[in-house]
DNA sequence: CGTATATCAGATAGACTGACATTC
DNA sequence: CGAATGTCAGTCAATCTGATATAC
């Protein structure tokens, strides 16, 4: 019965509904909540470092899929919306955001006219260089609390979980 | 350096970045890339039960506040925006709506009369209590394929995690 | 010809800010 | 009177859908 660790803000929702509704088993919440609780957290740090930057997340995003598709630095639409979850819609729109302050390029495809592709300028491709070493570092800094174990062993449980939601 | 587990999708995104920018350590982009995606397809499914009765996510976030409240099932609006993270205004226009769907009821403050309370009503304790019941077992089924020890680990990683996010 | 690839316009949902009224 | 509590109007950023044009 020895309660070794502090209660957090989830513990206190799962007490709660034990005394309302004890009928329910709410056990699973506590990972639920704990996880979402923990990226709406993370979400809120690493947009800070992107805002330091003159980026969104989802700008972000983008130029880092074409970043790290490696030299040069060009997608086609098609591969970006799918890489991101979005529609070709909102793609388009993200994509003359970004073609308006000159961080992309369209240019031509000599295989498939359908497609104008994506392109990381001079300008989009110093930025994203310089935007994610900020970002690993950021990410550094937020884990740091945490002993090196602590994170291996929370990764290889991620690791699982993702493994159950998208298998 | 043999691997006992596949690659995911996190695994790649990583495998790209130490290709192109091998001057970076990226590792913290594991456990935050797996966490965040693991929260997105969280929330999709959530959502799915969600809908069946008629809520979105945060339509069932304020009633959820409400009932595990207690009866009888009211709260301030200060209250409820504190706890649920949005502004005055957000949350004026999230009752407005619930209100509209006869599924909170707004009283008289006999302690303050600078604000009207908000209150479940018979039709929305009825359904939060449908709802919340569907959502934990949903939890439950979405977690089954994790063995209880994997989960017990990955909660207390999660727990350790939040702590140094909020701490 | 039927499919694939995008773009565009319009609609939508949700959030925030700032001004304001009321009450403590 | 100053602080707190909401409400409201207006604006905004981002998304999706459906219609359309073009190319494979």
């Amino acid at each position: 019965m020895g309660k070794n660790v502090k209660d957090d803000a989830v513990d206190l929702i799962l007490m709660a509904w034990n005394r309302e509704r004890p009928d329910l088993d709410v056990s699973p919440m506590a990972a639920i909540g704990r996880l979402r609780r923990c990226e709406l957290h993370l979400r809120q740090k690493l947009d800070a470092v992107f805002s330091r930057y003159g980026l969104s997340g989802w700008e972000f995003d983008v130029l880092a899929t074409l970043r790290r598709s490696g030299a040069p630095y060009r997608l086609a639409p098609t591969d970006l919306f799918s890489a991101l979850m979005v529609s070709s819609g909102t793609m388009t729109h993200r994509l003359k955001g970004l073609e308006a302050r000159g961080l992309v390029v369209r240019v031509l495809n000599e295989a498939d006219a359908r497609s104008l592709l994506v392109e990381l300028s001079d300008a989009g491709l110093q930025l994203i260089d310089e935007a994610v070493a900020a970002h690993v570092e950021n990410e550094r800094q937020m884990l740091e609390g945490l002993g090196a174990a602590d994170l291996r062993l929370l990764d290889q449980g991620l690791k699982r979980l993702l493994a159950v939601l998208e298998g």
